[in-house]
DNA sequence: ACACAGTTTGCAACCCAGTTGCACGAAAAC
DNA sequence: GTTTTCGTGCAACTGGGTTGCAAACTGTGT
């Protein structure tokens, strides 16, 4: 299961000084600083960890989990990637989906506003044969009207059953 | 957290017995009678365990928790309840829930024909201040239309935010 | 009633994502 | 330059979920 083991013995400083290098490298730069100015439009100090954060997150076309976030991001501990999502999480930069896989995904979220709503709530889609969790970023998620009294912050919307390639290997088309 | 440990030291099989006779006793028997034909008629052979745990089930009127059931259930083993829920499961006698919170919920199908397909998707909600997930049964889960070639199962429908009790603690109303 | 095969159960151990405490190092404030 | 605060890596812990195994139970044939 990509080999932490392994790699976690080569987690040198080196790794993270190419990290910002790379950062700093031709075409990337730009897609950097964009993280660095996201950051800081939600009141965030852009650290190195955290921008690295953000870029694999918003270079990523699914949401993601803790680990293979670990795993991309080989340079960042655990703990640090967990903690950078958390306070993501408060400053309602990233927003959490669960899938019922076996650990929560994280996305970041489209909206412009940046503050608590979040107007880009998209349905999902969990394949439960291949394990996958797909955005379907043009399909809204529908809202139902709440009994008196309740007061919505937002939805979890995760359709789930087979996607196209899996539908296809099971002789559904 | 329910004192596990404690009443670990008096599971004993009196407690099993206890129960049993508690089935059997009264009012109760018929509960038990009607679980027991559940269970039948979903192919299951109806054991004194699984029947406490559709019990607890049918009795609940909040999806539960493993632990929530096995703190319920002193008489059986953590184990042995996460086996039957999977039985029933397999068998779609329950379905789960994922609200987010640190363990999924499981709840009793209410389906008629007990088949693949769930009948009764019902809205949830999840109330983020008091952690406690509602049923709101009478609000089905809307649908929505998805791309070519995904083949839909069952969907995961989560509204989160602050429950009545919460909003009016929080000043909402 | 008894032996036997298959099923169900409790117990203990394990797994692993998530989380926390702590100490070191970097950055900001003074 | 020194102090204070913040961010990070490391290692250990937590707790829900899961599995292996042996004992207990169930049902069947004799």
């Amino acid at each position: 299961m990509c080999l932490p083991l392994i790699f976690g013995l080569i987690k040198l400083s080196l790794v993270r000084l190419m990290s910002i290098f790379f950062c700093t490298f031709a075409g990337m730069k730009y897609e950097s600083k964009m993280c660095e100015a996201l950051l800081e439009s939600h009141g965030i100090k852009p650290t190195a960890n955290r921008i690295l954060v953000v870029r694999a997150l918003a270079e990523s076309r699914r949401p993601v989990t803790l680990s293979e976030l670990e795993c991309e991001l080989l340079s960042v501990d655990k703990s640090s990637v967990f903690r950078v999502l958390t306070l993501l999480r408060e400053h309602h930069l990233v927003h959490v989906i669960e899938d019922g896989g076996d650990s929560v995904r994280y996305e970041l979220c489209r909206s412009t506003d940046g503050h608590v709503h979040d107007d880009d709530q998209h349905v999902h889609f969990y394949c439960e044969q291949c394990h996958r969790t797909f955005c379907l970023s043009d399909i809204p998620v529908p809202t139902v009207d709440l009994p008196e009294g309740y007061v919505l912050e937002n939805i979890n919307y995760m359709a789930k059953g087979l996607c196209p390639k899996c539908a296809r290997k099971e002789g559904f088309y």
